[in-house]
DNA sequence: CAGCATACTAAACACGCGTTCAGCCACCGT
DNA sequence: ACGGTGGCTGAACGCGTGTTTAGTATGCTG
């Protein structure tokens, strides 16, 4: 699910005008989102980001108190336009997935390569929006049960966290899918059927036969019974 | 499959004194892999590895040449000793994970962890190491479907990869696993059935009803032709 | 025993880091 | 026209970084 159920292809996004005319602000903003994916927050300093700004070093710790409290804004701001954009895509109607959100802002800052970086350094922030995001999936299959199209579980809420983390976990080693599968899972979905093929056959009729299925399910079931 | 196949509990691996009676070289080393797992290599200086291998940092500097080296004899040292326990797996019979070969150093490095983190940071080594994983689990994955065990599949190769990205993302994120399911990756597989018997429930039988399956996956063969 | 390589350290080096400070410039209310 | 406020900069500070250097102890080889 998630991405896996995206059929339609990214759409343009807001006009986002671009035109460089951002207050200095949203643009360190900015310009640190970037810098943070394509390097990570370690490996990327306070000139740095400010030189990509093209402001002073100094301007950056008068905006943002410190490069620490920096990070937090960037995190909060990502978190805030994938929430609203998530809004936006539930009255849009379901079936897309959630990166979607995150992935039509082209323009901007890049958010799915902010997000694949910062998923490893422990923010609370982001946390939250995994959290977030785990919750939205046990609603959104429970609907998928209920119309007949999703298998019921045995642990909705597992299941949902499981596939919540495959989906984030691929995102995360995204260079790896790159040079494995020649696809890009940053990019448009459509163009990375070397990934959502194999992964749509996965999630959808799993890979094992009833059998050896049905005899593992139950040495697992056991083994958890044996701990309780 | 993977870790999923796994039926038996971590056994004790090699003796590994562990009197800390190694050659400091090696110390230097095990300390590197364990602060690098710990903090990530940009978030760890060689005072600090110095420190706890109870060396002078011009020590680790003499034995390595740099820090850069360092890590790359880090990434060395991981690999082989992964291929080491792999090929003993093997003799020892098919149907464990790979990832157990990584536990069962339980006493020495955190080489699980060491890998989690560093599978993000684009090392040549590590990539070779993922490379071979692909490559295995598609042999073994043959295998299953010969011994009519696995489903077979439309691209063998693209369903092991995936499989692989699933399960490594999935370690990566050992974090959030441990926050949403109380489960830890990185230790021993038999305690963490709040991430396994989800997993295996998607991976057995998937979660798509066979209609929606049949429906997804004819119009995502069709994306796939019209871009060629 | 002399000679020498090796393991190892303390101190220092240059450098880049995050951050601070003093001051400039432009704008705005009065 | 004036005072002040806020955006902004150049230069500096203190610190921690990776690395170098000089020097000491140790143990092997001739």
């Amino acid at each position: 699910m998630f991405s896996m159920l995206n059929m339609g292809s990214v759409e343009a996004g807001p006009p986002r005008a671009e035109g460089e005319d951002l207050t200095a602000r949203a643009r360190i903003r900015d310009a640190a989102i970037t810098c943070f994916a394509e390097a990570g927050v370690a490996g990327t300093s306070v000139r740095t980001v400010a030189a990509a700004a093209s402001v002073s070093p100094a301007l950056v710790i008068h905006h943002f108190g410190s490069k620490d409290a920096l990070r937090v804004a960037c995190d909060q701001y990502v978190a805030a336009l994938v929430r609203e954009q998530k809004s936006a895509a539930m009255a849009q109607g379901p079936g897309l997935d959630p990166f979607a959100a995150l992935r039509t802002y082209r323009d901007g800052p890049p958010l799915l390569a902010y997000l694949a970086r910062t998923l490893t350094d422990g923010s609370p922030h982001v946390a939250a929006l995994v959290d977030e995001m785990v919750e939205d999936a046990v609603a959104y299959m429970e609907q998928g049960v209920e119309a007949g199209m999703l298998k019921p579980s045995e642990d909705p809420r597992g299941r949902a966290a499981v596939m919540t983390l495959w989906s984030l976990g691929a995102l995360v080693l995204h260079e790896h899918a790159q040079r494995l599968l020649g696809a890009d899972l940053l990019g448009d979905p459509l163009l990375a059927t070397a990934y959502y093929l194999p992964g749509l056959e996965i999630m959808g009729a799993g890979l094992m036969t009833p059998e050896v299925h049905e005899r593992m399910h139950e040495q697992f079931r056991q083994i958890k019974e044996q701990q309780s």
